[in-house]
DNA sequence: ACGATTTACGGAGACCGTAAGGATT
DNA sequence: AATCCTTACGGTCTCCGTAAATCGT
């Protein structure tokens, strides 16, 4: 096998003619320049170049080998060309998904800034429960997810990366009679319809361990929606009452549209991760939008911590 | 610039999906592919397999370097079969040139044994005197020519091999009346018609010294004629005389339909050579076609002094 | 004598194979 | 235990640059 090094230096010295200015122009000293095409020469068994001082033309072999050597280091210059913007990121497909809450709240904001920074990466995104995420997952239609993980964890093909948790809360307009009784606890929350995404299991745990059996047969208004828009208009134009994280709904607390119900149990909080296949290394997109991703997400606890600390929305626990 | 032998590799661990069989394919230890993929990986800067035990496979970033790897060990396969190709003489062309003695001696005899060897060679043969066979050789349009060389033995441009000398006589019909004298000299010969190629200095120098100026001016029949098949059928159909060498007549003298005319002054031999550019490395094909000429022309001279051992018709000398 | 190319020498790095060391099943 | 991959070590070969020699005008 030809080393295509070599070759360049056959290009390079045929384009000048010379040896010391095409030694020069490859960055090597003159007598390199000399050994190496001899080498070449020995190599191959025949003479590329006729030398005449002043006078240098390739042999008829060296016309051949030139022919075939220009499209070798051709294609060999294009792919570093590639190889330099794939490390760059300035070229590439970066197919993601998301759950409803991520997709609100960090994602949204990472794909501002990471589509600033390499605008020429095409971007898909996909929002969905983590169930389905885990099958795109699975079919390698996307490199990776941000979701709830609590179901995932045991999974051996997957490698998670556990994100900062969120506190997380019910909520529902500021005029809503609900926040008129001193103290409020889950079954106050249920006279009223209640906006929820998929649940995780340990929520539903929670639901069945505080709920009777007999009030659970009772008929209770439950809206499954993982659309956060949906749900903050429902929200602002009815009694329903939603949940949430802070991010989802940061304007309207501070346009004090809505507030937050003081109920906080400790479950309430997110257990989200970035989930990988183990057997997958991530594209250098990939890796790039993760480090954003963790920039912002430690933004977002910043203003959420800012958020709590100034306000009487104190959350139980947090982490 | 990428070792194009690295690339192989990846290639075929891509393949296989097993570095101890692509290994094996390759001729390498295995822990030296494992070495040096990696070492790859490390120069890239990214990871190009995914390695999970009996799950080898690309990441991303290693599906493109294979697009392109694909193409340039292609390309590089392509060019060492050419290079293999060249060197067994499996393909080409060969552009040569030969005066007309040469020609319808060794050359007509090279070239259907060349021929035989290399039948893939395209030959491209012209025929022409020394003068235009120089210029065609400046202008590469021939690789060598053979011919006389007396007359270019001076320029500094040319290499030149000289060929073992034949000799040269004058030639007549059996039955023509010149062969009845008891000595023959020029001035006999020059009563009848001479077929003459294109003469170099030498002979027409010794023309000038031998023949007066006053008989000079006296009309001489003189036939330029660069075809040596013409001169022959023109030789044995009139009483003019013809020059050559053994092997243009050897037919018509074994017939006993022409005889060689007993004057042989020490001038009449060729001083044929093999003419080529000095600054010029010939093919392979003509450095094949030229060691083939060389035995052939061994070949003429042992038949050649034979004949001439063997008959009365004694030369002068012999070069 | 001068410009251009080649040879000679010593050292740095690339690459190989063997042997031993994990890791996963 | 078996299979597959990686790490460690020591040796060879390639390739570099500097310095000196050679070639042709």
């Amino acid at each position: 096998m030809i080393n295509c090094r070599i070759l360049k230096q056959v290009l390079v010295l045929n384009k000048e003619k010379n040896f010391a200015r095409a030694a020069l122009s490859l960055h090597l000293s003159q007598p390199t320049l000399t050994r190496n095409i001899q080498a070449l020469e020995e190599k191959v068994g025949y003479k590329i170049f006729d030398r005449a001082p002043g006078n240098l033309k390739l042999t008829n072999f060296g016309q051949m080998l030139v022919r075939h050597a220009e499209k070798i280091v051709s294609a060999s210059s294009q792919l570093e060309n590639e190889i330099a913007q794939f490390l760059n990121l300035q070229a590439g497909h970066l197919n993601l998904g998301m759950g409803p809450f991520p997709a609100e709240t960090s994602f949204s904001r990472t794909i501002g800034l990471f589509n600033e920074q390499f605008s020429k990466i095409h971007i898909k995104s996909t929002v969905d429960n983590w169930e389905n995420l885990h099958t795109l997952l699975l079919n390698e239609k996307i490199e990776f997810f941000v979701a709830e993980t609590s179901e995932l964890e045991k999974n051996k093909y997957l490698e998670i990366t556990p994100l900062q948790s969120h506190p997380g809360f019910f909520y529902c307009r500021t005029d809503h009679p609900i926040l008129e009784k001193m103290t409020i606890n889950l079954k106050d929350c249920m006279q009223y319809s209640m906006i929820l995404p998929k649940l995780p299991k340990r929520f539903i745990n929670f639901l069945n361990t505080e709920i009777s059996s007999r009030e659970k047969q009772k008929e209770y208004a439950y809206i499954e929606c993982d659309n956060v828009g949906m749900t903050n208009k429902i929200v602002l134009n009815s009694l329903a009452i939603g949940i949430g994280v802070y991010d989802l709904v940061s304007n309207h607390l501070q346009d004090k549209r809505i507030k937050i119900i003081p109920f906080h149990p400790g479950f309430m909080k997110t257990i989200h991760g970035i989930v990988k296949l183990k057997s997958h290394t991530l594209s250098p997109a990939a890796q790039e939008f993760i480090s954003i991703l963790n920039l912002v997400e430690e933004e977002l606890c910043t203003e959420e911590t800012l958020y709590f600390s100034r306000t009487s929305d104190a959350v139980s626990e947090k982490g």
